[in-house]
RNA sequence: GGGUCGUUAGCUCAAUCGGUAGAGCAGUUGACUUUUAAUCAAUUGGUUCGGGGUUCGAGUCCCCGACGGCCUACCA
């Protein structure tokens, strides 16, 4: 038992529910028992009550549950319990469950796990309630739960200590309910489109499918070094090409980069593929998921963001090109004849900073991330990207320096990025050659063999879904939509 | 990486010009058999993030460090 690192007060705290223990083991009950009886759930107790029928028909349940609210008013007590759907209350009196149990119940503590078993009456205040005829205590608590009223907001020990932070901050609590079902029911929605869900290696020796810094780590068993995946892209199209024509992975992936509010080194990406369809299908696609989402998962198609801006899913969706925006962005209608000396002094003209080693092309985008991407709130599909900007995808055939791409944004960032996925070898191999020539990137041979194999025309989409989370729940903060992001250790 | 703000009791927060470190909740003791942040009375609890400096005197001023928030940079 450590101890030395808490201070007197805690450990004065600590010590008296010690003894309190210690006084139950003494009696012969156990402070930690193997299993307790739930036989409904808070919400499922709560709906069992019968308003025509008096008390003494009341069905009788026995809900388990931590102890978040403790009402002691002599001979009889009313506490709350915390369960999974949510809380309950509890009503003991002494001359129901008899006076030496009494005394022990009334040094139970905030925090402590306990079953109560009675029937549901209905308080002067109407509240439906528990008439306890017994409890267990079932779980001992050492440490003391955070304020009652103002609950845990020190952002540092929310992440650290999630758990005190899902105990006491309903809402938080409901995010991460939401961000599951978000999840289950993008599977629901694949599935019913007959995709098959696989799962792809993620310690790889060449990452590919985007363009980040790799985490690196070392294989024993094969001695050689490894590193975590940054995509799911390429061992996605080995699947086409091996005749799976619908597959989609939902994975975590790994870019050892910046930490923003908008972005986490580790953080979950679904991609999808369908062979026999484009980028236009996957317009389709990405556009019935969120309806999905918002009608299986959210109950509505606006939703809030933390700012109180509202965005419409059902009907504000636009599509856009990509030279438009740029040219009303910046008010230059012949802003692609310019050089790139002449637009690095439009960019400075407007307040962008931008490195003038970058290459045209990437002056260009930089406008796009600074002065577009921040203002496409409602859900815009912007069209016709530069063809250097994503290698992997095909040529539009009406103008060949741009590609058969979507970025869907919404919320001003981008959400999902889809292609009509590159399947010509030879294209492939030369875009990835001149990609190796200008960055120290290796060249994945074993993918571009398989794309020599066939793949069929596909269309590719990609979704981070801790932005999708962020969207739908509103949140202000990427950190809030991921259980246990990334933290300093604390020392020792 | 840079800028900036912050760190005081288990939790949420005060502390005037540099002058005795406080409150609410939680805990402890007592009263109370329909409460709702229960109430009432009494009470315990502090390395003021760590280290150094200035000063008769530092939570407060200065320097160094740790950790964190926000902004920014990097990032297909």
């Amino acid at each position: 038992m450590s101890t030395e690192e808490q201070t007197v007060s805690d450990n004065q705290l600590r010590q008296v529910r010690i003894e309190k223990l210690n006084t139950l083991r003494e009696a012969g009950m156990d402070p930690f028992r193997a299993n307790a009886s739930q036989t409904h759930t808070s919400k499922e107790a709560i709906s069992l009550y019968q308003d025509e029928l008096p008390d003494e028909e009341q069905k009788t349940v026995s809900v388990a549950g931590r102890i978040v609210a403790f009402r002691v008013m002599g001979k009889a007590t009313f506490l709350k319990l915390f369960d999974r759907d949510g809380k309950i209350q509890c009503y003991v009196r002494r001359d129901e469950i008899g006076e030496e149990e009494y005394a022990r119940f009334k040094k139970l503590d905030l925090g402590d796990f306990i079953g109560v078993t009675g029937s549901l009456f209905r308080t002067k205040s109407e509240e439906i309630t528990v008439r306890a005829t017994s409890y267990v205590l079932v779980t001992k608590t050492l440490r003391p739960l955070p304020e009652k009223w103002h609950g845990l907001s020190d952002e540092d020990q929310i992440y650290r200590q999630r758990y005190l932070d899902l105990i006491v901050n309903e809402e938080s609590r409901n995010r991460f309910a939401l961000r599951s079902k978000i999840i289950q029911e993008i599977r629901k929605f694949l599935w019913q489109r007959d995709f098959m869900e696989v799962e792809t290696p993620v310690l790889q020796s060449i990452p590919g499918g985007a363009s980040a810094r790799p985490f690196n780590t070392h294989m024993n068993a094969l001695s050689c070094d490894f590193t975590l995946r940054i995509a799911l892209e390429l061992y996605l199209k080995r699947l086409l090409v091996g005749g799976v024509e619908r597959v989609f992975e939902l994975g975590r992936v790994f870019r050892n980069e910046g930490v923003s509010r908008r972005h986490n080194p580790e953080f979950t990406m679904l991609e999808v593929y369908q062979a026999y369809t484009d980028f236009r299908g996957m317009m389709e696609l990405v556009k019935s998921l969120i309806l999905h989402l918002c009608q299986e998962a959210l109950g509505t198609t606006t939703v809030l963001r933390y700012d109180g801006t509202e965005i419409d899913l059902a009907n504000g969706w636009s599509e856009r090109r990509y030279k438009d925006l740029i040219i009303e962005a910046t008010e230059c209608p012949d802003w692609f004849e310019l050089s790139k000396e002449e637009k690095l002094k439009k960019t400075t003209e407007m307040g962008i900073e931008v490195d003038p080693e970058l290459e045209d092309f990437e002056v260009t985008n930089n406008v796009f991330e600074k002065r577009i991407e921040p203002t496409l709130i409602q859900p815009t599909f912007v069209t016709h990207l530069p063809r250097q900007l994503i290698p992997l995808a095909k040529l539009s055939p009406e103008d060949e320096t741009t590609v058969e791409v979507f970025e869907l944004c919404i919320n001003g960032q981008e959400i999902a990025p889809a292609y009509s996925e590159q399947n010509d070898p030879l294209a492939q191999r030369k875009m990835f050659e001149e990609q190796a020539g200008e960055e120290i990137q290796k060249v994945d041979n074993d993918f571009l063999d398989a794309l020599e194999h066939g793949m069929p025309p596909s269309g590719g989409m990609g979704i981070g879904i801790d932005r999708l989370v962020i969207l739908l729940t509103g949140a202000a903060n990427i950190r809030e939509t991921i259980l246990f992001p990334p933290i300093r250790p604390t020392e020792g």
